[in-house]
DNA sequence: CGCCAACGGTATCTATTGGTAACTGGCTAC
DNA sequence: GTAGCCAGTTACCAATAGATACCGTTGGCG
């Protein structure tokens, strides 16, 4: 019996969050849009290399999930605008914790490796 | 510039924690290890439904990144433990954080995701 | 008028990865 | 004797990630 949610269940909603964060790419796009509003393009230059059809899936998985808001301007050339919704926004501080932990870890993590891998 | 470490580039260390995070059988090892050391068997059942093809990929690669030791007893029939190690026990908080946040915040997603997909 | 670039993507193909099913070898229990 | 446990390995397959090319619209430029 697991207190804090069944994350071994496979139908636990923790999981999705957890295939979310391990996207790969939704980490990115929380961090890029931190500091504000970004448009398609400015988020692939940010990113540095992505191709286009995996940032589209991306972005459309954030929205359908609430984590971003997709705003599109009907002009020429068009523009469209991602935006941190407040829950994606509240995913900012694990996402640090996660990384801090990484940057002290990271170290470790290369020695033991380094290790391993000489064996 | 990013100040925490610079995430965006591609070869930039914390993308490689990130992946494991992502691994989606990595958080849920380290949390059955939590309470002790186990055999391959128990992680396997503990999971659920886990190839072992894919779980022994799992635990080489936690192995070689130093978050868990195997230790091997020749004995018949055969005994492996997979033990976490320190480093592997200090993943434990970011990843409560993470679990933590996706307990809180799943009802609002699950809530966007149906609006979505009504729309 | 013809040409090209900017924008926010699609379309198509390939490479990698996750996953299933079956097998191994030495033993032991029925 | 044959069925099964343990800790995997091997062969194979489906789904996904990613690279590359292309699309429609329009405005600027020659």
């Amino acid at each position: 019996m697991v207190t804090k949610g069944n994350v071994f269940d496979p139908n636990c909603p923790t999981r999705v969050i957890l295939d979310r964060i391990g996207d790969k790419w939704t980490v990115l796009v929380v961090l890029l849009l931190r500091d504000g509003p970004l448009r398609f393009t400015e988020l692939r230059d940010g990113i540095g290399r992505v191709a286009p059809k995996v940032l589209t899936q991306t972005l459309r998985r954030m929205e359908r999930d609430g984590l971003v808001s997709r705003e599109v301007f009907a002009e020429i050339p068009p523009r469209v605008v991602y935006t941190l919704t407040p829950m994606g926004a509240s995913l900012i501080e694990p996402i640090s914790v996660l990384t801090d932990w990484a940057e002290t870890h990271m170290p470790a993590i290369s020695k033991a490796q380094t290790q391993y891998d000489a064996v």
